[in-house]
DNA sequence: ACCCATCATTTGAACGATCCAAATGTGGTT
DNA sequence: AACCACATTTGGATCGTTCAAATGATGGGT
């Protein structure tokens, strides 16, 4: 319909600006900005014309110029990790990609070696690109990250809890003792009494969390959490872990804090010569592509959710600038995904 | 020793300005902008006393205020895909944004559903974001995105070569046949004679490159590329394909297009009675961490160099003005990691 | 002493948008 | 008719940087 044929996007000098459009409309340019930042401040018939022009011509405020003037960037950054990770870092990153667009921000990436280069880096960040608030990811206990953004007045949001309760910033997380507790319920449901937990080291955080589900779990069903074997996340070190537990016969399901160690499990059970999910189911944690192709039930995080609520919180933060209210929290509520190595059959 | 005590990061107005640094160092702002971007221009010892009021300042260009005038951002976009993918962008990621760094450039990201969605957004980023240009990945036959920057005038690189041979763009691939040829040659090497292949549906791309250097490494030695199974990339039909291959009991090595089919043949072969690695080796492709947790023998892309790579190309064309020459491509061989699943014991 | 060439440095004007304050138009009230 | 309140519009000034052209300093050569 409108603006039909040539597309005047780049015009004879380039591209459109406000004032080209204000010219073409037969207004001033700061009444384009205005039907554009504060249109209750123009009249219903000017901003008709204006908004045409702004059509006709393809205009685009160009965001370095804004920028420039209210030092604000619309990007948000975030850190891009070296290690394996957990495996659910590129659907977070989708997802965060996705919500940002939605209320128009971009993700900005940088890495960092450790915690201190990425507070080093900060300031960088900040002054050089505009960066206007930061989404930070894998929380742990002694995390200094965040009080040293607090003291530089740079806004951010957290996937994870402060694990030693000192943060005083705004996070979303997922609630892991739900999880594991959603497993166990699932496994006490298909009749299974002896249920193991293989986690990670003791220690403040996800793994504790973790494993507080399935204690909590057990106990609800009047069942002794007392089986119990601990790993660093990978293999070799996790099939030795497993093969504790199974050495105990009586044991016919294990709940994992993540899906390499119920990998791990898996492995070892088949070096038994007993069969997953008919012998001893396996439960893990994350949903990865991994536990997809092996057919591992696991625990899913709701990612879209969790990059939403980031977004959401840290945009509440950066537009209105309400400072004073305290901080929120959102705890999101995983779901457990049933697949053969859980099967009933 | 210089500078030290008080910081003057933040001093009363906020950050340092060019102005701020001319003043300090008696000089005009241009002649500190030359001695950042022009230091040929600048009597040394000018020089040298400006860049001490630099350091004393902790001066940092705004970023903002120099894309203006410039009409350069220092930013590349990066699309990241919703579908599961091969299991290597996460370190690909990694890889792309320390070296852009190492230039002086950042990544920013952004999603589309489809190519279409994708070429509809280029404008969108480069007008309003003023992104200097694209990497793109995951090139396929029909691809039609670098025909449609390349008429916007907006540089790009692509992971991947252009399959239907019309690119004129610059490139970074990892030469698949290459590392078929390894696998196949490392299986040869260790006695096996009848080794067959588990590819994708045929059709020109990644899958038949592949392919190809098992039938190449294959006829070298004397043997007969002949057993061949396909599948889509998904454990369930990779396992029926899989099988159809291990019915032929004389097959004693498979090599995989994929990790996730290498994956669905070891499950196969754990289903016919037999031992991946003693009766079956398995060698499959991209190194996922999901071969590492089910020590599987990979062909492993060098992702930091194809990212090195790309950035080179990229930032070759956008900070020279070297129009004229051809443009540039690379392609990396990549390497085998061997593990239980090809092991000679 | 003069003039010109050469280099180093400074000045003035953009880049495109927003902020602030001031100027215009509109209507109602006295 | 003069006035005021209010809604709408406009004109600089400004953010920090770079580009283009103008100025100042220096040093021969004649």
């Amino acid at each position: 319909m409108a603006g039909s044929g040539t597309d005047r996007l780049g015009g004879p000098t380039g591209r459109a600006t406000l004032s080209s459009v204000a010219a073409r409309a037969g207004v001033s340019p700061q009444t384009v900005s205005n039907v554009l930042n504060s249109p209750q401040l123009v009249r219903s018939d000017t901003a008709a014309r204006v908004r045409a022009a702004v059509r006709d011509l393809g205009y685009r405020p160009h965001r370095a110029a804004r920028q420039l003037r209210t030092r604000r960037s619309q990007v948000l950054a975030l850190r891009v990790e070296a290690s394996p990770g957990d495996g659910v870092f590129d659907r977070f990153l989708h997802a965060l990609t996705d919500a940002a667009t939605d209320r128009d921000y971009r993700i900005m990436l940088y890495t960092a070696q450790d915690d201190a280069a990425e507070i080093a880096a900060y300031s960088e960040l900040a002054d050089r690109w505009d960066v206007d608030g930061f989404v930070l990811t894998s929380t742990h206990p002694g995390d200094q990250r965040t009080s040293h953004l607090a003291e530089r007045g740079i806004p951010c949001v957290t996937f994870g809890r402060p694990w030693d309760g000192s943060g005083h910033h705004p996070w979303v997380d997922v609630d892991g003792a739900a999880g594991t507790r959603a497993a166990t319920d699932h496994l006490v449901a298909a009749g299974h009494r002896r249920i193991g937990f293989l986690g990670w080291p003791a220690g403040p955080g996800v793994g504790d969390d973790r494993q507080a589900g399935w204690e909590s779990a057990m106990t609800a069903a009047g069942l002794a959490p007392d089986r119990l074997a601990r790993s660093s996340n990978d293999l070799t070190q996790g099939r030795a872990a497993a093969a504790e537990l199974l050495n105990d016969p009586t044991i016919t399901a294990l709940v994992c804090v993540s899906d390499v160690l119920a990998l791990a499990a898996m492995a070892e059970i088949a070096a038994h010569g007993r069969k997953v999910g008919q012998d001893v189911a396996v439960v893990g944690f994350d949903d990865t592509d991994v536990a997809q192709v092996a057919g591992l039930s696991s625990v899913n995080q709701p990612l879209a959710e969790v990059a939403s609520a980031c977004i959401r919180l840290i945009t509440t933060i950066l537009d209105s600038s309400a400072a004073g209210r305290p901080p929120e929290r959102v705890l999101l509520t995983p779901s457990l995904v049933v697949r053969a190595s859980s099967g009933t059959r």
